[in-house]
DNA sequence: CTTTATGCAAATCTTTTGCACCTGA
DNA sequence: TCAGGTGCAAAAGATTTGCATAAAG
């Protein structure tokens, strides 16, 4: 296991949300966050990756455990996608997607490459929790 | 069975997209389309009211490969969601919707209530099918 | 008669759950 | 110690697939 020198940074991370930091929880901290730049990943390419080439693997169960529990601590993202499997990115800041529908792949829309200038008023009681912009582009 | 007077309406529109206007796919033409206002669903819900009540039931294979066929032919819009559920819309025109994540309810958004005033241009190569917006909501 | 669709069950894939064991505070 | 986390395997839920039968052209 490579040791981050972020990982006290993930242990204040972790316990800011009330999330006990497990060697499980570091590792994934690491794997997804100590990178230059954000990226997109479904559970199943996430639990390969962690997996690979490792001695004591990360079971497939706290992995969804774990990126649950960053989405709701607001570390990741989910994206919406059409078709039954969840994409997630690390990249929580507001912006938007690119489906291509041919290879499945999404790519990042800054969001200043998108403005609106209109935007309707939530039903009663309800308020707007996000704005996602998903572009499904085609051969 | 309800003979619905669109019945030829929905045989030449299925000859005109190379499918076969068989039983299956006329009853579910009629429960789809028979009807004032355009609506949503999950293929698990319109096989519980295409089968409720019936002497023959359409099969859910059918009604998967139905649905998958009419998405194809472009009667159908596939909905963006989060989590593992397909949703399908009647209403193929452009727009767009808020999605409750409490209620896990859909709700459209007509397109003139959202303008976009900068769109980005797609990778080289692709051209954009379509765009959709979706807001999520929470209390 | 030939092609395409249907029905059923089995298979697959993703995600969730139950529960015994472990670990961080 | 003890509440919370992990691992495993089983269960659940959604969708797909294979194949024999049936219906459409």
């Amino acid at each position: 296991m490579i040791i981050s020198h972020n990982l006290k940074m993930y242990v204040q991370k972790l316990r800011s949300s009330n999330l006990r930091p497990t060697k499980q929880r570091l590792k994934i901290c690491q794997f997804l966050f100590d990178r230059k730049k954000t990226f997109h990943f479904t559970v199943e390419a996430l639990n390969k990756k962690i997996n690979k080439n490792v001695a004591t693997k990360v079971s497939l169960a706290t992995i969804y455990n774990t990126v649950e529990a960053f989405t709701n601590a607001g570390y990741l993202k989910e994206i919406l996608t059409s078709k039954n499997k969840s994409y997630y990115d690390t990249n929580i800041k507001s912006h938007h997607h690119f489906y291509d529908e041919g290879s499945k792949e999404l790519t990042d829309i800054h969001y200043s490459q998108i403005k609106l200038s209109r935007v309707p008023v939530p039903p009663k009681g309800k308020k707007i929790k996000n704005l996602e912009v998903v572009i499904r582009i085609q051969k």
